[in-house]
This record gives structure tokens, sequence and C-alpha cells, in this order.
DNA sequence: AAAATTACCATTGACGCCCATAATTTCCCA
DNA sequence: TGGGAAATTATGGGCGTCAATGGTAATTTT
């Protein structure tokens, strides 16, 4: 299974249709579903992206669970699940993004997609711009958390 | 899994497109990805190219950081992923240099490829000599601090 | 029937794939 | 040990395919 990496732009066309960078798609289909989910990205305008086998996962981890985490179970329904959209990718790999997402992420003539790894994001460019340098900064603060040390040391 | 070692300056072509050295090569081709994972070297005018698996293994560090939803996840996310690129090896073992890449690096006739060990640079055969040099007295000032350093302490 | 969605088709520019040649390096044998 | 053949690596360029984008026709919805 493939990661998401790299930052890309594409256009939105008039119908609210965007081309899914080529290298997510091939990460995203899968047997069960040619498309991508979609839910607004909690606290922070954008729009996070996975496959449908990731949320599937952690839909079944969190059901596994009872006691201490019966308040991420209820967070995580109501506010992920309710709010996620199945996209499918047309004959071209675009997707047609639902105006309540729209509204979320603040997303008119282009759309940036950013990869996270295991899951992506979608933003208006100049907003993640903004963003990227408050992720950057937070992320070298707190380096020392993250137990794999000099990761990005040169 | 090999290491990098040792310094080699290959030329760019007009397509943007470098020979990976052989060397390097066989330490990066997995059954994953037969490529190069490359980003901005944090703080320098280079790139940093390593391993799918080793990107593999950040991302893994990074989702074991929190949960799904973590903020500090998403920080580290963004600032070490969105800026990775997977490059992958044509069938001469070239990549292309995306122009973020070039533009961050000062890339222009030729590349130098500069073994770390488990990563590598790549650079701009004059940047490097003149951040070698740098580096050669910053080191050799360090020796002796450590020396020292080395001696009272213990 | 108007609006909205879905399915198809067309263009263009970039990129991957392939072949050819030049420059190295490796290796074998005289 | 040198010298040269063979294999590997580096470089250059042509061409076909695919990704991204735009548009039109068909189909559904209300």
């Amino acid at each position: 299974m493939g990661l998401f990496l790299s930052t890309i732009t594409n256009r939105m066309d008039k119908k609210g249709r965007v081309s899914v960078p080529a290298s997510f798609r091939s990460a995203l289909s899968t047997k069960d579903f040619n498309g991508v989910i979609c839910y607004p990205s909690p606290g922070v305008n954008s729009i996070t992206g996975c496959s449908y086998e990731r949320i599937k996962q952690i839909s079944e981890a969190i059901d596994a669970q009872g006691g201490p985490f019966d308040q991420l179970r209820d967070d995580f329904s109501t506010a992920i699940l309710s709010d996620s959209h199945q996209l499918s990718f047309d004959s071209e790999g675009r997707i047609h993004i639902p105006d309540e997402l729209l509204k979320h992420s603040l997303i008119k003539d282009y759309a940036t997609f950013v990869g996270q790894g295991s899951t992506f994001q979608i933003w208006d460019p100049n907003k993640f711009e903004k963003y990227k340098s408050k992720a950057r900064a937070t992320a070298s603060q707190q380096r020392n958390k993250l137990k794999w040390g000099n990761i990005n040391q040169t």
C-alpha cells in the first residue's frame, strides 16, 4: 500500500471537478471502491482524504474498544463518519467535491493536495501556505517528541 | 541494506534528468518502489535523498505519535511528508528532479551526489565545495571542543 | 422543462519508455 | 603487470502514452 507524498495543485473546473493526482489515485483504488473518502479536517479549513480501507480499519479499531474510548468513538462517529463522503473517480480520475466540503475548506479555483503519509489533505493553495509555516514551526519545536530523532536534520 | 558512500557528480540533461549513481541505486530499489524519495534539506541549499523504506518508517513513527486526528501528528506529517517527492528511475536509472527541488538546491547543469550513510544529499557542485570547506573548518573547531569535553567528563 | 448529474470525447503538454552512442569500469589473459 | 575485450554506466534524443483540463451529449431528478 503506497504512501501519500508531496504537494500537488490542480485546477477546479466550473462544474466543481478536480483531478486527483495520479500518484494518489494508485494508492486509493481498491477492489471494493474506486474513489476516495473525504471529510472535513477537524479543526482546520481543509478536507482530509483517505482510502476506503483506512476508514474501515479505523472504524473497526474503535468499535473493538470499549471503556475509555467511548468518548473517542462518539466523537469519531459523529464528527467524522457522519460528515464523510464517498467520492468516486470519473473515467478521467476526477472527483466532484460537495458544497459542504468546499465551504469548510474555502476552496474555490485551485485545490492543493497535500500528502501526509497514510492520509492527505486538500487545501486552498494560499490557506495551505500559511498553515504550512505554522506546522513547520511546531514540528521543529516538538521534534524531540518524535521517536526517531534526527529525521530531518540536513 | 547498503550505505550511501562517496561523492559523484553527474550531468543534468535539458529535460531535467540525472543519472543516480549506480552504487546508490542498488541501495534504493525495493520491491515496493523502484526509485528514490527526495525532499529539500532543511536549512541548507541541497536535496536529501533516501529509500522508500526509510520514509515509510518515518511515516509510521509519525502515525504512532498520536491518534489519527492528533494535531501534532498533522503538523509533523505536513512539515516532513508534504515536501517529499517520490522519484522513480527510468530504465537507465535516471530521475527527473521537480522544479521545486531544483529551486531549493540551486542545481542547474551538474548534480553532485554526496553519500551520508543512510541518506545522501544532492548539491550544485560549487555550492557543495563551499559548504564542505565551511563544514571542515567548523568540524576541526568542534573537534577541539569535543576533545576537551570528553576529557572533562567521564 | 430546467437543473443537475453522469458518461463520453478532444486537446495539449509532460512524462515514461525505448533505442543509440559515448564514456567508464571490470576483468581476464598474454 | 599492462593492455584490451567485455560489461556496466552515463548521456542524448525520438516518440508514444497518459495525466490534466476543457467541453458536449446523454440521462436523471424535481
